[in-house]
DNA sequence: GTGAAAGCGCTAACAC
DNA sequence: GTGTTAGCGCTTTCAC
């Protein structure tokens, strides 16, 4: 270690009591007993605020100053162990910065046990089964509460081994077996998407489905049938158009869209709908005088600064992470089934306006 | 709780052996020595490949097999106890899901921190200094190891009182006083993105840079003047253009570009150039046959998507994360001065070429 | 080679 | 109201 390291406060410091240890031994609740002259019972009772403890007003004053005055600070690892449990709820996720979406995740599911008593202990497995049974392995091996299993985009997974010795839910991806499981309500999205478009008076809308399987292929059109259904309209198979669920394939689907008498368009997501704009563009086309389009994930640093800003639907991700937790810590129950399927809200922007009298594209 | 959450996997189940419990009771190491037929040192020698430890080979397969048959887990919680540390590192963030950076950052820093077999407790902050307070007397409950302090942008803190209870280091910030820090290289980025126009031919070279008072403002600069000086060039101040570090900036100062005889940009970020971008189009110019541009960040979602795609300069937040634990653990020093700067590296895609030999902007 | 025993710092009966 | 006591499950001297 070099010499900045060790001049940095180290276990073994003759550090002042403020800093939590004196003469290099730790504080402990024994010391603060000890010098509030009353037993650990009392001390233990004080620093954990127990209710129903009969603690005189003057003991805790006590406490409370030897327990300033010495710097102490409790040990979890101790508590835990005698307790038989740790506050800890584990988040495995397979991905942490490939998109914000799980940041998204992780940020509502540590908001959330933050809010109950929790600490969230995060593995990044990358989809590595390896690497998820060593998080399994290290999250049980510190008594977790339970487990959250949590993935990027919406999909089914298969549970790994290990997952079972502990009490758990999936986040933003299921399996079978009854497992219980909170994911993004596809077919409500489907079905929001499309009636930004219809509520502007659009009538014939194309969209654009992703070529990859998955509940979000097969689920959103479902959404997209009802909405046109429930507005009296059939949906051409002419004008649904599968693509590559990127800018390029968003590009390609765009060209196709020209001379489909089309005015409005979903599109599978935010990038997607960000190729689209490219092929409008190029065709000397505006976004919305002459096509409206919506996007699908609200990826802000794309949809918000899109030229026009993108109207598109939200994934409930954070929402997600904040649901898994309550479902895990039985604050909330999952539908019979075991899924729980959480909205996902439009938002608007400007990207959707009325259909142009004229036919445009 | 809900009856599906009864009826998964909870502590108390007569889960069978292979769940770790037997009747309702944990598996303990005890537990394992009796089957075994061998004291409890054993199995702890054996379980944790005691170097030194003399077991009979006899002795060690029994131990095995009863692991094996029990499905023990060995109890995190009580070895720390013991031991009077965890294999914890801390990690507070003061943001996780804003930008892809904070979560690279955390990605670096459990990826390093796993092969150097610790674990990462992660806080979120959101710089709120309440939430940092808790996330810091979680920590040091937790007996952590030590400490990384990040932020998502480069900038200058105040370290939270409590961080110096523990061996602490600075992730993409700093502070006075010595403070060990890993940081970007600014200057030799600014270098960078400078000499990718440089190598082109260009000459005429504007600089965008942020309002934003921060390292990046004052140092990218630093390094294009150095870069330019070492080309024999001079820096034309009515070049150094400042604007707000977004897609408006970008698009705004894109405009002023028009007349200034420019034939390449750096941008002080990607998304600074996705609204140069949409200025240069606007006025029928094209990138890079008018004008070659050179992002900053290597922002996956905007600069590998961009048409044409945006050659950049890459902000090193995994190779951070992965030093912050280096130097924390001291397996890496911080040059004198405590500032540990990571170099920023070039990206290359399609948004630089040569310049046009007339005069295009 | 292997085991007995002494705790790590804390909580939770239970006694007074 | 407050204190005594018995561990939680594990590691680690130190004997043998």
């Amino acid at each position: 270690m070099s010499e900045v390291h060790g001049a940095t406060a180290v276990p073994g410091d003759a550090t002042p009591s403020a800093a939590g240890r004196v003469g290099g031994a730790r504080v402990t609740l024994r010391d603060v007993s000890r010098l509030a002259g009353v037993s650990t019972t009392t001390v233990s009772h004080v620093i954990n605020n127990k209710v129903g403890a009969r603690i005189g007003d003057d003991a805790r004053r006590r406490v409370r100053e030897a327990v300033e005055a010495l710097g102490y600070r409790p040990n979890a690892t101790a508590a835990n162990l005698v307790r038989g449990q740790s506050s800890f709820i584990g988040l495995v996720a397979d991905s942490i910065a490939t998109t914000p979406f799980a940041g998204q995740i992780i940020r509502g599911a540590q908001d959330e046990a933050w809010r109950l008593g929790y600490t969230l202990l995060i593995a990044n497995t990358e989809d590595n089964a390896n690497a998820e049974a060593e998080a399994l392995g290290m999250m049980l091996a510190h008594q977790v509460q339970g487990i959250l299993f949590s993935t990027w985009y919406h999909r089914e997974v298969t549970l790994p081994a290990g997952l079972s010795e502990a009490d758990h839910v999936l986040v933003n991806c299921y399996a079978t077996g009854g497992v219980r499981a909170v994911v993004p309500d596809e077919v409500g999205g489907g079905r929001a998407a499309t009636e930004l478009l219809l509520a502007q008076g659009h009538r014939r809308i194309a969209f654009l489905n992703t070529t990859t399987p998955s509940p979000a292929r097969k689920r959103r059109i479902e959404g997209h049938r009802q909405a046109m259904a429930a507005a009296g309209l059939e949906v051409d198979p002419e004008l649904v158009i599968d693509t590559a669920p990127d800018q390029e394939g968003g590009f390609v689907a765009g060209q196709r869209l020209a001379g489909l008498g089309v005015t409005g368009v979903c599109c599978h997501n935010d990038r997607v709908a960000m190729g689209v704009y490219d092929a409008l563009r190029e065709r000397g086309l505006t976004v919305p005088e002459d096509v409206s389009v919506v996007g699908f994930d609200n990826q802000e640093v794309i949809a918000a600064h899109l030229r026009p800003p993108l109207s598109t639907v939200a994934l409930p991700h954070y929402e997600l992470g904040v649901r898994g937790v309550r479902v895990l810590m039985g604050v909330e129950e999952c539908p019979a089934g075991g899924l729980l399927r959480v909205p996902c809200p439009p938002v608007v922007r400007a990207s959707v306006g009325p259909p142009a009298t004229r036919t445009s594209a």
